[in-house]
DNA sequence: GCTTGACTTAGAGTGAACTTCATGTATTAA
DNA sequence: TTAATACATGAAGTTCACTCTAAGTCAAGC
């Protein structure tokens, strides 16, 4: 697949693909002869990773720490465990935000909704 | 009270809370005769309206738009109201995206856990 | 072989949300 | 009353995550 296909695909520009890749928040991404990026299955999956994790708003940085460990082998797979449960709560600490202001929301929208009616 | 003490008991600084003043994130704060911020419980309700959005991620931009409307008065309610939904949108679209990332997340850790388990 | 359009890189530019700085004024303890 | 501390303002600086530009390279059709 061309970064062209790819970034149509995840709806992503071509850019924010080549970014991903230069800061190593997805690892190398195959080449052919002449240079040009070719994404095979597993490269996708990285960029399905990284989109999963920064729309979730997740750091860039940590997606590039996690592919550092990766790519030191399997000597590194207890720092990403440890990584990805960081993460995880982080994303649950987030969700209780979110939560908690969606009932504030809630409750002024009701009494928006409330005054909306009084004035008909 | 002071700018120092709403800064401690919200755990922000001091800048921030005069940036989202100046911004229009939040209205004027009282003033003492000297010029000085004296926050009244009128002002820390919007403060923590302000601090509530933000931490769940919320654009300074659709406070701002906010508050632009409830300071023009009550003809602005259905306005103010459709913002206040379009918000609890974004924020519902928000929270599927973490769960579907908490989602990849829980199987990674999952499998890292199986292989940890593996090897000892 | 040449043109056209998509691809390459390195590096500069952008927008959002603060954060720091420079400089000046106000309040309070000694 | 004066030194120290806190507060004021406007503007410049910082960080993050892209996004764009410039200048060159590659591949496919004519």
């Amino acid at each position: 697949m061309t970064i062209k296909e790819v970034s149509q695909k995840y709806n992503i520009s071509q850019d924010t693909l080549r970014y991903y890749e230069r800061v190593g928040m997805i690892p190398s991404v195959t080449r052919t002869s002449g240079g040009i990026r070719s994404y095979q299955e597993a490269d996708l999956q990285w960029v399905e990773l990284a989109l999963c994790m920064r729309s979730a708003g997740l750091p860039v940085e940590a997606m590039i720490e996690y592919v550092k460990l990766y790519q030191e082998g399997d000597s590194t797979i207890p720092a990403r465990l440890q990584l990805l449960i960081e993460q995880r709560e982080v994303l649950i600490g987030q969700r209780k935000q979110i939560d908690a202001t969606l009932d504030r929301l809630n409750h002024k929208i009701e009494r928006y909704e409330a005054a909306a009616k009084k004035s008909r």
